[in-house]
DNA sequence: ATTATTTATCGTAATATTGCGATATGGGCA
DNA sequence: TGCCCATATCGCAATATTACGATAAATAAT
């Protein structure tokens, strides 16, 4: 117990909660948008904005990074993170499936 | 430690980081597709199409419903879910907003 | 009144997440 | 080479989440 049953989900389903789950705290969102603010993408400023420890910011980085949100190439010492344009169209896309799925109050509740 | 410092963002970003995590877990996503689906809404039919047992979709729907997500009437024995349609709307506005805002890639990276 | 049905809640075990200090890693530079 | 700098990773403590059996509560049916 304890682990999310996703055996019985379908993949679709299973893609968009993990999709979700990554985004949805609020040091990943200020971090998104600070990336997305900051047209070009920054770095290690992230640990200046945000009011968090290196480690904590790092892992979160890791967190978007292997739910494939964003991407960083190494520049020198520091490293460069950015949106990763074709999961972020996807997830839009799903999101959008997902949301717009529903068409306004039916005749009950 | 293990709190999730709130303190240090924004009303919006704890607010939608809140409203996602409600929505990013496979079975709640496969709850409010069918309570979509069956254009009337269903109660405790989810107990039969999800496989979890009654006890875990009763947790499910709860936390849908402190998100302000569903609303639940009762009918007799039975409890009739629906979509909040003001949430809903909402969730779309805050995500349109999020996800909007970027832009395409930058020049770097 | 008793019983069956539906949903909520409690309690608990397993696991996951959050945050951070300490420490490693891997470049740049004197 | 030796020393800084920026990031990553490890290890840990606190807390949260997930799932479920057992049980309660509330109405419907007999």
């Amino acid at each position: 117990m304890g682990t999310t049953k996703k055996e019985i989900f379908s993949k679709e389903q299973n893609e968009l909660a993990l999709q979700l789950k990554a985004i949805a705290h609020p040091a990943r969102i200020a971090i998104l948008q600070q990336i997305i603010s900051a047209n070009a993408c920054i770095c290690g400023d992230l640990v200046d904005e945000l009011g968090l420890a290196q480690a904590t910011i790092s892992q979160h980085l890791k967190e978007l990074k292997n739910a494939g949100i964003i991407q960083g190439t190494i520049e020198g010492v520091k490293v460069c993170y950015c949106i990763e344009p074709r999961a972020w169209k996807k997830l839009q896309n799903m999101l959008s499936n997902f949301l717009d799925g529903y068409k306004g109050p039916a005749n009950c509740c």
